[in-house]
DNA sequence: AAAAAAC
C-alpha cells in the first residue's frame, strides 16, 4: 500500500535503499525540495541517502527482526506505569473507529438542539482558527474521509510514540517535531465536530501541556487555570441553560422507566444462552455430588433475569452466594495472618521487596490464604471482598511459580508467554499490569498488556521480543491468537480476575476459547469478590479439584461502607445529583447507560461541577486519561458506566453515587466497592424513584446490605450530610429548633 | 436492556 505520509509526493512508496540507515548529508534535503512541483526541487534526491523513515511498509515488515537487535529498547515496555498511561493514551487517539458509534448515538438522541446551539457558541469562543474553519464549514465528514489515509499512517507510526513514552528524554524529540503533533492534535478535532463540546475541551492541545507540565497538584490548577480555559468551559454552560437540553433529559426519563418495567422481552435471549445449556449438559462432574439440586434447578436461567422479573426471582437469588460453601471454601481468619510475612508464605526475597515497594508490607488475609495454595500448583478459587488485595493474592505467587519453572533465566527472544491474566475491562487489565509488572521485573520476568482500543503492533512487537506474562482483555487476545501472533500453548498459569463476570453472556465463550489455547494442565486461578456458581461453566471444564478460599467475617456488617438510598422524584434527580456532587473529595457516579453518563457529565459542568466521563463510547485515550484525571486528583467527579464497576482502584474515593440503581446485586457490590477500600471509610448513595423501592430492598437483601431509605428533595440536609458538607449555621439552628 | 470485549 502506498504510504501517504510522504505528503507532497516526496518519494515513491517503494524505496528500498542499501544506504538506508546512513545519515543523510548534513542538513539533508528540505521537505518541500523533494516535490517535483516545488521550486526547490532537487531531482538527485532520489539517489541521496535515504532519510530515516521508520514508518514505511518495509520498515514495518522488518520491524520485529530489527527490534530484536535493539535490545536496550526492550526495557521500554517494562517501564513503570507512569510512562504507560501516556503511551496508552497516545496511540489510541487515532481510534476514530471507536468514535463512530457515538456519532449515531448522538444522532439518535434529541441532541439536535445541542448542536444547533453549539455551533454559534464556538464562534463566540473564538477558538484557534485551526479547528474553526472546519467547524463552520461543517463538511467535517468529508474532511475526515480525506484524512483517513493519513490516519493509517499514523497508526503505523506508533513506534514513534514509543519514544515519547520513554522517560522525559523523549519529550525533547517531540518538541523538535512540531508538525507531527499538530497533526496529532488535529485529528481528534475533526471527530469533535460530531461530539458534544465537552470533549473538545479535553482534547485541546493546551490542556495536554497543562497536564505534562503541571503535575498532580492539578486540583489547584483548576482555579489557577488560564482564563481561556475557564471561558471555554463556561461558555457552554450559559448556553446550555438557555437551550432546550433539559427536554432531552426529560424525554429520556420515561423511556428508562419503560425499560425498567418492561417484562421479559429481551429475556428470551438469555434463556437461550448456550452457556447455560452447556453447564446443564455437563452434569457437573464432581460438583454434582456435592449439590445435586443446585445445577438441575432452573435457577441458573433465572438468575440473569432477576433485573426485570421483580419479586418472582427472589426465591432463587439468595442461593448464588452459597456456592463456595458447597465447594467447602476454607475461610481464613484474620488472626491466622497476624505476624505473617510474604516470605513466610513462600515468596522469594526479590518479590517480597517488590511488594514492599508497592506498599504491601504484610499480607492481607486473602493473600495469606491463597498464596501458599497457588505455590503448591493447585487450581484456586479465591473470594475476597472488594479492595481486599486480590491482585497481589494471585500476582505474586504467579510470578514465583514462573520462577520455579524455568525462571527468569530464560530470556530468549521470542519465548512464549507462560502466564495469562484475563480481565473484563481494559482499565482493569492496565491496573493489574501496574501491580504485576514490578513484581515480575523484580525477578527478571516481563509482562505485556494485550487489549483493544490501541494499535496492536506494539503489543505484537512485545510478544515477538518475548514476554513471560500476558495481561489483557479477551477480545484482543483472541484476535491475536487468530492472527497467529499470540501463542498460548506454553501458558502454565491462567488467572481470571472478576471471574464471575467473565462467565457472563458475551464473555464466557471467548474466555473458554482462550483458555483452551493454554496448556492442558495449566493452573487456573479464579478470583472475584462475588465469586459464585456462575463460574461453574469454567470450573467444570477447566479446573481440577480446586481449592476454594475466602476470608472469614467479610460480611457487609464488617464493612467500612455506609449505604444510603434516596427516594426521589424524577424531576428532582438532576438537582440532587448536582448537590451531591458539588463536594470536596473524590466522587464516582454510576449511570446505567453511556448516553446518560455523558449527559450527566455535561449537566454537572453546567452546574459548575468539574467532571469527566468514563464509558465505552470514549476512545481508549480518553478513557485512560479521564480515569487518570480522577486518580491524580485533577478532577473530583467521574461519571462512569459499569465499565468502572469492577476492580478499578482509585485512592480515596469516599462517595459513590448511583444515579441509576443497578439491576443486579453483584453490580451493587462491585460499584460500592470502589469506595471503602483497604479498610477506609466510604459512603454509597443510590437514587431511586419511589416505584423502585421494593426492587431495591430486594436487591440490597441479596447483597446482604442494610441501608436506610430516605425521601429527599433538593436542598435537604440529608444530601449535604451524605456529601460530607458541614451543615450551615442556619441548618444547625433549624435542627436544634426541632 | 446495558455494559464490556477486536478490527
Amino acid at each position: 500500500m502506498p504510504k501517504k505520509n510522504n505528503v507532497g509526493g516526496k518519494r515513491p512508496a517503494k524505496n528500498y535503499d542499501p544506504s538506508y540507515g546512513k545519515r543523510p548529508a548534513k542538513g539533508g534535503p528540505k521537505a518541500g525540495s523533494r516535490s517535483p512541483g516545488h521550486r526547490g526541487f532537487r531531482p538527485e534526491v532520489e539517489d541521496a541517502p535515504r532519510q530515516k523513515n521508520r514508518w514505511d511498509a518495509d520498515d514495518r515488515a522488518a520491524r520485529s527482526g530489527a527490534r530484536d537487535d535493539r535490545a536496550p529498547r526492550f526495557n521500554r515496555d517494562e517501564r513503570p506505569a507512569a510512562g504507560r498511561g501516556d503511551r496508552d493514551g497516545r496511540p489510541a487517539r487515532f481510534d476514530r473507529d471507536d468514535r463512530a458509534p457515538r456519532r449515531f448515538d448522538r444522532d439518535e438522541r434529541p441532541a439536535r438542539f445541542d448542536r444547533d446551539d453549539r455551533a454559534p457558541r464556538f464562534n463566540r469562543d473564538e477558538r484557534p482558527a485551526a479547528g474553526r474553519g472546519d467547524r463552520d464549514g461543517r463538511p467535517a465528514r468529508f474532511d475526515r474521509d480525506e484524512r483517513a489515509p493519513r490516519r493509517f499512517d499514523r497508526d503505523d507510526r506508533a513506534p514513534r510514540f514509543n519514544r515519547d513514552e520513554r522517560p522525559a528524554a523523549g519529550r525533547g524529540d517531540r518538541d523538535g517535531r512540531p508538525a507531527r503533533f499538530d497533526r496529532d492534535d488535529r485529528a481528534p478535532r475533526f471527530n469533535r465536530d460530531e461530539r458534544p463540546a465537552r470533549f473538545d475541551r479535553d482534547d485541546r492541545a493546551p490542556r495536554r501541556f497543562d497536564r505534562d507540565e503541571r503535575p498532580a497538584a492539578g486540583r489547584g490548577d483548576r482555579d489557577g487555570r488560564p482564563a481561556r480555559f475557564d471561558r471555554d468551559e463556561r461558555a457552554p454552560r450559559f448556553n446550555r441553560d438557555e437551550r432546550p437540553a433539559r427536554f432531552d433529559r426529560d424525554d429520556r426519563a420515561p423511556r428508562r422507566f419503560d425499560r425498567d418495567e418492561r417484562p421479559a422481552a429481551g429475556r428470551g435471549d438469555r434463556d437461550g444462552r448456550p452457556a447455560r445449556f452447556d453447564r446443564d449438559e455437563r452434569p457437573a462432574r464432581f460438583n454434582r455430588d456435592d449439590r445435586p439440586a443446585r445445577f438441575e434447578r432452573g435457577d441458573r436461567p433465572e438468575r440473569p433475569s432477576h433485573g426485570d422479573r421483580g419479586p418472582r426471582r427472589g426465591g432463587y437469588q439468595p442461593q448464588d452466594d452459597v456456592v463456595l460453601e458447597r465447594l467447602e471454601a476454607q475461610a481464613i481468619q484474620a488472626e491466622d495472618v497476624e505476624g505473617k510475612t510474604f516470605g513466610d508464605l513462600g515468596l522469594g526475597g526479590n518479590i517480597v521487596n517488590a511488594l514492599a515497594e508497592l506498599g504491601a508490607a504484610a499480607p492481607f488475609p486473602i493473600q495469606a490464604a491463597t498464596i501458599p495454595v497457588v505455590l503448591e500448583g493447585r487450581d484456586v478459587l479465591g473470594r475476597g471482598r472488594t479492595g481486599s488485595g486480590k491482585t497481589i493474592a494471585f500476582g505474586a505467587p504467579l510470578v514465583e511459580r514462573l520462577m520455579e519453572n524455568g525462571g527468569g533465566k530464560n530470556r530468549r527472544p521470542g519465548r512464549l508467554p507462560r502466564a495469562l491474566i484475563l480481565a473484563p475491562t481494559r482499565e482493569l487489565a492496565l491496573q493489574i499490569d501496574r501491580t504485576v509488572q514490578p513484581i515480575a521485573r523484580s525477578v527478571g520476568l516481563f509482562t505485556t498488556q494485550i487489549y483493544g482500543g490501541v494499535p496492536q503492533h506494539r503489543q505484537v512487537g512485545a510478544l515477538q521480543r518475548g514476554v513471560d506474562i500476558v495481561v489483557g482483555t479477551p477480545g484482543r487476545i483472541e484476535d491475536l491468537i487468530e492472527q497467529g501472533r499470540l501463542d498460548l500453548s506454553e501458558v502454565s498459569v491462567v488467572v481470571l480476575d472478576e471471574a464471575d463476570h467473565m462467565c457472563d453472556l458475551g464473555f464466557l465463550e471467548p474466555v473458554q476459547r482462550i483458555i483452551r489455547n493454554t496448556a492442558d494442565d495449566s493452573q487456573k486461578l479464579l478470583f472475584s469478590a462475588t465469586l459464585d456458581k456462575g463460574v461453574a461453566a469454567l470450573v467444570n471444564e477447566f479446573l481440577e479439584n480446586p481449592a476454594v478460599h475466602e476470608v472469614a467475617g467479610e460480611d457487609q456488617a464488617s464493612s467500612t461502607i455506609d449505604h444510603r438510598v434516596l427516594v426521589v422524584e424524577h424531576r428532582d434527580k438532576d438537582r440532587i445529583l448536582e448537590q451531591l456532587a458539588a463536594r470536596n473529595g473524590k466522587t464516582l457516579i454510576f449511570s446505567r447507560t453511556r448516553a446518560y453518563a455523558e449527559r450527566l457529565t455535561e449537566q454537572l459542568e453546567d452546574a459548575g461541577v468539574y467532571a469527566v466521563a468514563l464509558h465505552g463510547d470514549l476512545n481508549q485515550a480518553k478513557r485512560t486519561r479521564n480515569l487518570q484525571q480522577l486518580t491524580s486528583g485533577r478532577v473530583d467527579v467521574l461519571v462512569a458506566t459499569d465499565v468502572a464497576a469492577r476492580g478499578i482502584h482509585v485512592d480515596e474515593i469516599d462517595l459513590v453515587i448511583q444515579a441509576d440503581a443497578p439491576d443486579e446485586y453483584k453490580t451493587y457490590t462491585h460499584r460500592a466497592g470502589r469506595t471503602g477500600r483497604a479498610g477506609r471509610e466510604g459512603t454509597v448513595v443510590t437514587l431511586i424513584p419511589r416505584s423502585r423501592r421494593r426492587r431495591m430492598e430486594e436487591l440490597l437483601s441479596r447483597a446482604e446490605i442494610s441501608a436506610e431509605f430516605v425521601d429527599a428533595i433538593p436542598g435537604d440536609d440529608i444530601i449535604d450530610e451524605i456529601a460530607g458538607r458541614v451543615p450551615t449555621r442556619a441548618q444547625l439552628e433549624a435542627k436544634t429548633a426541632e
